[in-house]
DNA sequence: CCGAATTTCCAAAGCGCTTTGACAACTCAC
DNA sequence: GTGAGTTGTCAAAGCGCTTTGGAAATTCGG
């Protein structure tokens, strides 16, 4: 079944019943009524090929996929990815995916672009001084990062949360609290958010002529069990940390468990602020002694980032080209003022 | 720059240009030549779009990617994407990927099918009685399945290796060496090769009237901390394993780990074979002590994967619809005889 | 050197959709 | 009732490629 045979059965015209579906002003609304009963009658579906070929439109987004083993995806990158295929599944677009060596990431995104099959590209996981930036620019096709890049001259399209801030915050609140030793269970140390957390931190630490030493802290992919180790290992330290800033509430995780097993009560003995991302199967407020944290939705990020790439794409959509999300900063039991003699 | 255009500029029509192009015989090797060599020039590429309106074919497979916490694709699934890859990019074809939570992977398989977008879909991860084959099968769409599933008729095509025949002669290997007492740190149990793997030690067990005590069997997802968390718990058994099968050479490496933190010797104290799919990061022979290993690479299945579909698509290849691959049973240092008084 | 077989090339017809430019038909103010 | 403005519809021209059904040019046996 296609549109000239869709039109023939309704005694309409190709143009009109195109335009019927398309939701152009300029057609009757019973004529539309009646073109739209046909389609769901016959089960029609526009030939996607012939669509793109009119309008020039691919309707998809592409990303590269490094599968490098230090790159798997993790839990992080499914949430944000289901948000983005929400809003995408809602503007009938998909994603092309080109998987990739983390070596040739560039080249793949190249390829991607000059493949034809995609109308924009985005990329995420940025680093400091990203490679990709350059050649996302010099390239004809809209395009846009999740997170920022350190280093990079500023004039990309972006959306990112105030990572400095957002540990900023979470740091003058322990500060407030009495807390002088700091732990940092961050996430790899080449990604820009983390490197922005540290920063935030840091800055807050400054202030009050406090530093982080080397031996508190920890970049680590962000699974429970490297929470889990790094927290024993900060445990162990002679002057041991009282105040921990945590990437994620999955290192929290583990990072709690390891509390617990040394004895030591979570918001009396250590006090803990984790970032979170809104997991749909860890919610801070769940654990047995309820998280503080700062909190800002992956997910909802995802369904931004389509929002504004599709809207780019079917050019009816002036999104801002930047955008930075404020986080909030949530106080539950896991943060309390710092213990007597620590 | 167009095929029109090119065909002005080298003076020939339309239909030899194209021709010329896909490598049809009817065109003299001169003019094929100078064909090629404007395209060099002029930097031509044929417009996917109106390819695939003309020809029907869309150049993609497709495949959805759950997106929930269990499942995240780890270093198998990336090893396995990057052969896919290999492959596809050697054809100019891509992949289209619909994220979709696990609840809803049948639902999302049809959405993507009959969004128009791919010619072809590839699945993965099978479990027992999988509800993703019937609905494929009533589709009319090319598809390949890499695994398969216990409970269902076999009658589908897909790429496996032999699951049970591996760890039955891994397992009969361990039994003449002397060892009675087995362990099997295996991936997640719902999977069909998990269980497949299990089934090919027990039936090796059996055949000596032993079998495997539930407290010898770890089900996880295939991390190194896996690994070792579960290995540990096997060495706290009044009564613990001498010889272990153990799934992916990740999990084998938390699990030496815990082995030497007790103080024991691999390949004295406790054997070890692992299933290799030959990650280019783990290699069995570097091991400190060269691990014992089935082997089966991973990435060539994604590459023979790969080319199935394609060729299926392309309609130029009639491949087996079945292939069943055998394992290198590989012997190295991590086996050996069971120990005197263990 | 001729007719037939072969090789090499071409014009034109799609593929199924969107969009342009016109044209009826139908309002409404005067 | 007339001219201008709206509204609803259509025929036809692409989008850029592949492919069919010849036709022209070349080769070859006799």
């Amino acid at each position: 079944m296609n549109l000239k045979q869709l039109s023939e059965l309704l005694g309409l015209s190709q143009t009109t019943v195109s335009r019927a579906l398309n939701g152009y002003p300029e057609v009757n609304e019973a004529t539309r009524e009646r073109v739209l009963q046909a389609v769901r009658d016959t089960g029609y579906r526009p030939n996607k090929a012939a669509q793109r070929l009119a309008t020039g439109k691919a309707g998809s987004i592409g990303l590269v996929m490094p599968t490098a083993p230090d790159h798997y995806s993790d839990v992080h990158f499914g949430e944000f990815l289901t948000g983005l295929g929400e809003e995408a599944v809602r503007h009938d677009f998909h994603f092309v995916i080109m998987p990739a060596d983390p070596d040739d990431e560039v080249g793949a995104l190249r390829r991607l672009a000059i493949s034809g099959n995609v109308d924009a590209l985005f990329v995420a996981y940025m680093r400091g001084h990203d490679p990709r930036l350059p050649m996302l620019k010099s390239l004809s096709m809209p395009f846009l990062v999740h997170g920022r890049s350190l280093g990079s001259e500023p004039d990309y399209p972006y959306l990112d949360i105030d990572n400095e801030g957002a540990f900023y915050d979470a740091a003058r609140l322990l500060l407030q609290l009495g807390h002088t030793r700091f732990g940092l269970l961050n996430g790899p140390g080449h990604l820009d958010f983390a490197i922005r957390r540290k920063n935030g931190l840091a800055a807050a630490l400054t202030e009050r002529g406090l530093e982080l030493p080397d031996d508190c802290m920890s970049h680590t992919s962000m699974t429970d069990e490297h929470g889990q180790f790094a927290m024993e290992r900060f445990l162990q330290l002679p002057e041991r940390p009282t105040a921990i800033l945590c990437s994620s509430t999955v290192l929290a995780l583990g990072a709690i468990r390891a509390v617990n097993q040394a004895g030591l009560k979570l918001g009396e003995d250590i006090s803990l602020i984790a970032h979170d991302d809104v997991l749909p199967h860890l919610k801070p407020e769940n654990f047995s002694v309820p998280l503080s944290t700062t909190r800002s939705s992956l997910r909802a990020a995802g369904v931004r980032i389509a929002q504004r790439l599709i809207g780019t794409v079917k050019q009816d959509a002036p999104y801002p080209e930047q955008e930075l999300w404020k986080t909030e900063l949530i106080v539950r039991a896991s943060t309390g003022p710092v213990p007597r003699q620590a």
